[in-house]
DNA sequence: GCGACAG
DNA sequence: ATCTTGTCGC
């Protein structure tokens, strides 16, 4: 995907909210919830950290049996967009595609920090970003957007996330002293796999490694960053 | 109209 | 998300 293509979907200068609801129907159109990988050899995970007017995006790339670090990238851009609920996709997404883009590993399936079909019209941040590159992608968020649950009290316990009569995902109980983790599909995932991959991943930590470590890196690049290192 | 609302 | 130390509990 070029520059000019990669503007087109991720970036939100000079266009209404109503253009970018118009984007995000339109990347929809090509989402799919069956399994659309083979063998997993290797996940990533992505998380962006805020400073200033600037947003570090960290993408880690691990093995996926292991869960050992593969590679690690990160970039550091000007937050394009003010955080509106329903459109984090356009304030994330542009970062998240050049930090993707400049990866050697390119890994079988992304792990995001955000929303995947759980959301409005199904254009969480981990769908869109997987229905525009179609590529398999997970959606694993710390609080529901929409949708309704009962809660998982048992550690491992999974309930149901339902959303206008469907089933749009998961609440796992993934630590004895965290609440529980949202998770759903992103796009080439099923609602199933989306639990068993994201399981498979769990280390005792409230999330998954490719989020966590995702997290803790793009916090190690934000106090690296001049902004941060200058301050008085 | 009112309240809720990923990061 | 971000501003931040100590502190309760296993």
């Amino acid at each position: 995907m070029n520059n000019s293509e990669l503007d087109y979907w991720f970036d939100p200068s000079s266009r209404t909210l109503e253009e970018l609801r118009l984007l995000q129907n339109k990347a929809i159109g090509n989402l799919s919830l069956e399994d659309g990988f083979g063998k997993i050899d290797r996940i990533a995970g992505v998380d962006c950290a805020y400073y200033d007017d600037k947003i570090i995006c960290s993408m880690p790339v691990l093995d996926y049996k292991s869960l050992e670090l593969i590679e690690k990238k990160h970039i550091v851009q000007k937050v394009p967009l003010p955080y509106i609920p329903t459109y984090l996709n356009f304030r994330e997404g542009k970062a998240i595609a050049s930090v993707f883009t400049e990866l050697k590993n390119k890994p079988d399936i992304i792990v995001f920090d955000s929303c995947g079909i759980n959301h409005p019209i199904k254009a969480g941040m981990a769908t869109y970003f997987g229905a525009v590159m179609d590529i398999p992608t997970i959606g694993v968020s710390k609080k529901i957007l929409c949708g309704e649950s009962e809660t998982p009290n048992e550690v491992g316990e999974s309930q149901k996330l339902m959303f206008k009569g469907e089933q749009v995902g998961w609440l796992l109980k993934s630590n004895k002293r965290s609440n529980p983790i949202i998770i759903a599909p992103g796009h080439k995932v099923s609602v199933e796999s989306s639990l068993e991959i994201v399981k498979h991943c769990l280390k005792g930590y409230k999330l998954p490694e490719p989020t966590r470590l995702a997290h803790m890196y793009a916090a190690e690049a934000k106090i690296e960053i001049p902004e941060h290192k200058n301050r008085k």
